[in-house]
DNA sequence: TGCAGTGTTGCTTC
DNA sequence: CGAAGCAACACTGC
């Protein structure tokens, strides 16, 4: 589940922790079992070989958030990137590696005949570590351990300034945190006569006069290009305390509307910021504890529930928009 | 037991 | 353009 309050509180763990450690070993088992077939992650071998290389060796700097993903930037120039997708999570701690036994219940994620196991007792003992398929050994005699259930998550590397050309950063709309991300501009945004989301067709003409303005507000909210880092629960818990329906467009929005939205999109996101994040699935910060923003839900998966704004009495429903599920109350949210 | 559902993204088809 | 369906993968919950 990681939006951007989840990579945003591991981005400030990793950054309490790597700044000058230096990247002593990499192992990882993705490119063993994986029908992925693209040659620029660590999913192929050959390139995950070259990852290797390069890193090996390297001090790290710093580390930043962009979007949803995790920049890990390095000396030499280069930038590891992490896209934690679904599941996964960066884990920090001193492991071991040990050759489990089958009937330890290590079933389908285990491709390789070894897992990492942490040496310390206390949160990383608790789960997700037969998922670890990358961790890198760190010069303090730790490691950084990335968990991924699923294995949809990408990593790859990149020449630091190169970042403006790279598609995944590059096609990034702005940090809806960010001082520069105002009123003015979610409007120019959003309203049918933005520059933004226009095409223009072989005879000049302009394609799609209204912008985004057309689309369901939902799919907007989530979609990277137009802001980066929000996802499904959040846009879920912003449209409910905006009081919009999800499936309202962009260009039906009222000043006061856009508004109510723009403030809810910052006071939620920093919000779960303060609370650690959403743990609802498994989310966990670098030391395996969970976020609280699952507790502070107003919508997101309540579905059949009583709305909990006050004195509306609706009921929140589910609906599948932009192939993902939908929470709101169809009585405050209009 | 089996199958729908799960935070993300990208590709294909209509 | 945009929406829908599905794939990548593995587990949980009904």
């Amino acid at each position: 589940m990681p939006e951007l309050p989840e990579v945003t509180t591991t981005i400030n763990g990793l950054n309490k922790v790597l700044p000058k450690l230096t990247i002593k070993d990499v192992w990882s088992d993705y490119f063993l079992r994986t029908k992925n077939r693209r040659t620029d992650t660590i999913k192929n071998k050959k390139y995950f070989e070259y990852f290797k290389r390069e890193v090996v060796g390297k001090k790290i700097k710093n580390a930043e958030r962009r979007g949803k993903n995790i920049l890990i930037h390095l000396t030499g120039g280069r930038t590891i990137l992490i896209h934690m997708k679904m599941t996964g999570h960066l884990l920090y701690g001193k492991y071991k590696r040990i050759s489990p036994r089958q009937d330890l219940g290590h079933s389908k994620g285990l491709a390789s005949g070894e897992i990492w196991i942490p040496v310390e007792k206390g949160f990383l003992q608790d789960s997700f570590n037969k998922f670890i398929h990358l961790i890198f050994t760190l010069s303090n005699g730790k490691h950084l351990a990335f968990s991924d259930m699923r294995k949809f998550a990408k990593v790859m590397l990149f020449e630091t300034d190169k970042r403006d050309v790279l598609v995944d950063l590059a096609s990034l709309g702005p940090e809806p945190l960010d001082k520069t991300f105002t009123l003015k501009k979610f409007r120019e945004i959003l309203q049918p006569t933005s520059a933004f989301g226009r095409t223009e067709s072989a005879s000049g003409e302009t394609q799609s006069a209204q912008g985004y303005g057309g689309r369901r507000i939902k799919t907007v909210l989530m979609d990277q290009s137009v802001l980066a880092g929000i996802g499904n629960i959040y846009s879920d818990e912003i449209l409910w305390t905006a009081g919009i329906h999800p499936e309202r467009t962009p260009a039906s929005l009222k000043e006061k509307e856009m508004k109510g939205m723009w403030k809810a999109i910052k006071i939620i996101l920093e919000s779960s910021i303060k609370m650690g994040g959403d743990s609802m699935s498994d989310y966990r910060n670098i030391y395996g504890e969970k976020g609280q923003f699952q507790k502070a839900h107003k919508v997101y998966r309540r579905t059949k529930e009583k709305c909990l704004k006050k004195s509306c009495g609706g009921i929140i429903q589910r609906k599948v928009i932009g192939g993902r599920s939908s929470h709101f109350c169809d009585r405050h949210q209009k």
